[in-house]
This record gives C-alpha cells, sequence and structure tokens, in this order.
DNA sequence: CCGGCTTCGCAAACGGTGGTCGCGAACGAG
DNA sequence: CTCGTTCGCGACCACCGTTTGCGAAGCCGG
C-alpha cells in the first residue's frame, strides 16, 4: 500500500490506456507556474493547459500537491553532476550554484523546497551525488546529510531573496522608518554600503558555512 | 501612502470607533493557529472566533496574508532578550533555542518565516537585540545581517523537521526502496544508528555555522 | 470479429475560500 | 440634535480542491 507518489504504479494494467502520462501533466504544471506563479497552479488551469478536464487530473494524481511535488522532483531533474574532482569543498559549492540556476529558471521552487522538501527518484539522484563527492570526508552520514539539508535551505533562501521584489520594499520601508524612530540604536547605526553587483557573496557563504558544518579533521 | 501594515494607522481618527483591535483578531488568529494549523486560519474561521462576520476583519486588515505577517510578528514578541555577557557566539545560540521554543509552540510559524520573513517591531527588536551581541565583532554590517538571515532559516528547518510527521514518513519509504534497489550505492552504503535523544544536534550545528559565518580574525 | 471487463475522460456538483460592496446603525464632534 | 464618518454585517462573486456518476474507449479472450 504504497503512500508515496513515486512507489504507486503510474498506469493501471488493463483497461483503457491512459492518454496523457504523469510527467506530461507535470511538465504542464511547471511551465503554468514559470510563466505565472506556483499560486496559478490549480487543477483547473493545469488541466486548461492540457486541453482537458479538471477532474481528470485526478486520475494522475491524488492530490495537488503530489502535483507539486512532482513538479519539484521534475525541475531537479535539471541538475548535471560532474564526477567527483577530489575538492569536495568546490564540488559542493559548484552543485549550490547549479541549484541556484534551477531557481533562477523556477522562482516558485524556493518555497516548496523550504515548506516541503520532498524527495522523488531526482532528489535521490542528488543525495548520492552529494554523498559520492563527500565519500573520502570523515564526517558521519548524519552529518553529511544535515550539510545537505543546510545547502538546500540556503540556496533557497538565498534565491528567494534575489526575486522577492514586493516584501523587500515593504521591509525595507518598516526598517528605514524604525531606524529613524530612534529606538533600536544599532539598526539606526546600520551603514548600507552600495552592494558591489559584480561580486557574488553566495560562494563565500557557502564555504565558510560548509567549513564549519564539516570540518576536515574530525568527524562529529 | 504606507504599504507596510505596522505603519498603517490603526484605527480611524474619527469616525465611530472600530469595537475590536488588530492585536486582538491576531491573538485569536494564532490561537486558531496554534490549535489547528496554519491552513485553518481562514477569514471565516477567525471571524467566528470572535463571533464577528468574515467581511469585518478586512476593517483591520488588508489581505489575509498581512494577517499572517502579524500573527508572525506578534509570536516573535515571546523573545525574552538577555542583555549581551560578553560571549556572542553563546549569545546568539542562547537566542537561537529561544527560537526554537517559539516554533515549538507554534509550529505554523516555520513555514511562515521560511516563505515569507517578514519584518515587524518584534523583528526589529530581535534585529536590535542581534547587533547589539555583536557589536564588538570585527565583522561587516552585511555579514551580520546574513548570519541573522542563516540563523533563522536553520532553526525553522530544524523546527519543521521536528513535527514532519507524514511527510518524514512518506520521504523514509522512498529513500528505503532506493537503497533497496541497488542503484545509487552510496544511499544504500548509509548506515543510520540510531539518533541519540538525549543528544541535542542544534547548538552544535549552530556553533560551527555561526563559527564559519563570523570568523573572529576578519571582517569580510 | 466480437463481447466483456476495466479504466478513462468529463461535466456537474459540493463545500469552502479570499475578497468586495452597499447599506443601516453607531458614534464623536460641533 | 445634527452631521460626517466609520463600523459591522451579510449577500455576493469568482474561484478553489476534490468527489461522483456515467457514457465512451480501448485491450483481451474467444
Amino acid at each position: 500500500m504504497p503512500t508515496s507518489v513515486w512507489l504507486r504504479p503510474e498506469r493501471a494494467a488493463v483497461g483503457r490506456p491512459a492518454r496523457r502520462s504523469r510527467s506530461e501533466i507535470t511538465a504542464a504544471a511547471v511551465a503554468v507556474a514559470d510563466r505565472d506563479g506556483a499560486e496559478a497552479v490549480s487543477m483547473r488551469r493545469v488541466a486548461a493547459e492540457l486541453g482537458t478536464g479538471a477532474g481528470t487530473l485526478y486520475r494522475y494524481v491524488e492530490t495537488r500537491d503530489e502535483l507539486l511535488d512532482l513538479m519539484a522532483d521534475h525541475v531537479t531533474g535539471e541538475y548535471a553532476f560532474a564526477a567527483p574532482t577530489g575538492d569536495w569543498l568546490e564540488d559542493l559549492v559548484a552543485t549550490a550554484l547549479q541549484a541556484r540556476d534551477i531557481h533562477r529558471r523556477h522562482p516558485w521552487l524556493a518555497d516548496r523546497v523550504l515548506t516541503a522538501p520532498g524527495t522523488g527518484p531526482h532528489g535521490a539522484d542528488l543525495v548520492e551525488h552529494h554523498l559520492a563527492v563527500l565519500a573520502e570526508h570523515p564526517a558521519d552520514d548524519g552529518a553529511k546529510l544535515v550539510a545537505l539539508g543546510v545547502l538546500s535551505a540556503l540556496v533557497a533562501t538565498f534565491a528567494r531573496a534575489e526575486h522577492a521584489g514586493r516584501d523587500l520594499e515593504r521591509n525595507a520601508e518598516y526598517m528605514a522608518h524604525v531606524a529613524a524612530a530612534g529606538t533600536h540604536p544599532h539598526i539606526s547605526a546600520l551603514d548600507a554600503p552600495p552592494p558591489d553587483p559584480a561580486h557574488d557573496p553566495l560562494p563565500d557563504v557557502l564555504r565558510r558555512v560548509l567549513t564549519g558544518l564539516l570540518p576536515i579533521d574530525s568527524g562529529s
């Protein structure tokens, strides 16, 4: 009695064959999300994208949430894993930068991976690659998996910040108000040097976090 | 023309006085969320909690999302900030552990802080405290704010993992399947020592990440 | 070639959602 | 007491996720 989408057989063994496939529906949903955002991914909208009825989708998917899981795994298939070079730190950073590219192509992914980090076939590939890169590292498996979780969360958070237009404006507006109010002296004392667009802060942050999280000399 | 909730005056200056207050409504919404989860926080449900009509809430709040922002800031008021001791690392870890307590009291908070990290008055207090603890630290302001963001994301992610029952089960089910399949050798080779419930991994992880992110010798 | 079994595709329907609107009632200011 | 303004409310809109019943479609055994 499998409950995971990826363990449930896609098509029935007998009877009339289905006209569409799970990945076809997933691709349509991804197209809708890329175009109009995650909240536009309604069953009716995706069905319309495929020229079919809304109820039909439930022949392929048990729930809307399941469809979102499928979408997330679908786009994590966009990684192009390179063979480990022997420098685990740079390998992990390179993979994380690929993750950021994926997030840039699919802005809706960040919210999903943060709130419902499900794992499908492509997610398993990512875990496998991560563990392969760290194969020689003395840390124990738990620490390695924690590192992967932290990496994913961090990249998603940075990606979110990149295209958070409205929210950031409102937040900056309020923080400016607080700074001007005079309470909160340390906030008032903040100076904001114009961020250098040529300098990418993410690799540095990741290197620092990873060296803290996976010290080369000890596994615990 | 303020757009942030916290800059918009709560009550009109003239006319019939409002019967309820913004914080009253926020408290009711928090009560509903604590009891039945974030998805139960509908305008009708919150209105019923207050014994009023659904449309009435829009006199106090522009949108449901705004109400969720108010809820998040409401519960970040539960911090009890201690004066800096001089040991910034331990001060930050202690604050993060308070954050985890808040997350444990309000499980719906994690999703919110990860996907829509808005900042209100109590959020400003947190920023202020964070900067006060790091006042003597040589890192520049940008790095300190990044550290706060990373800290919040990490604690929220850990808190999410603590009460993610269903999802974790399904995920574990699928990962076990992958491990048994034999592809993905590193996943198959994973050994899962039973986690020691007496040992809390969060402080260690935070210390490692923070020492990586805020090295004592350099500000960049 | 056909009959039967099973699944498919679909449209209608259900309960619920966020949000809008117009109106009568309530209140403070003058 | 009157006026100006806001409040509380309930009906209403469009849409949502999901269920259900049914006719049509397709493969399999004969």
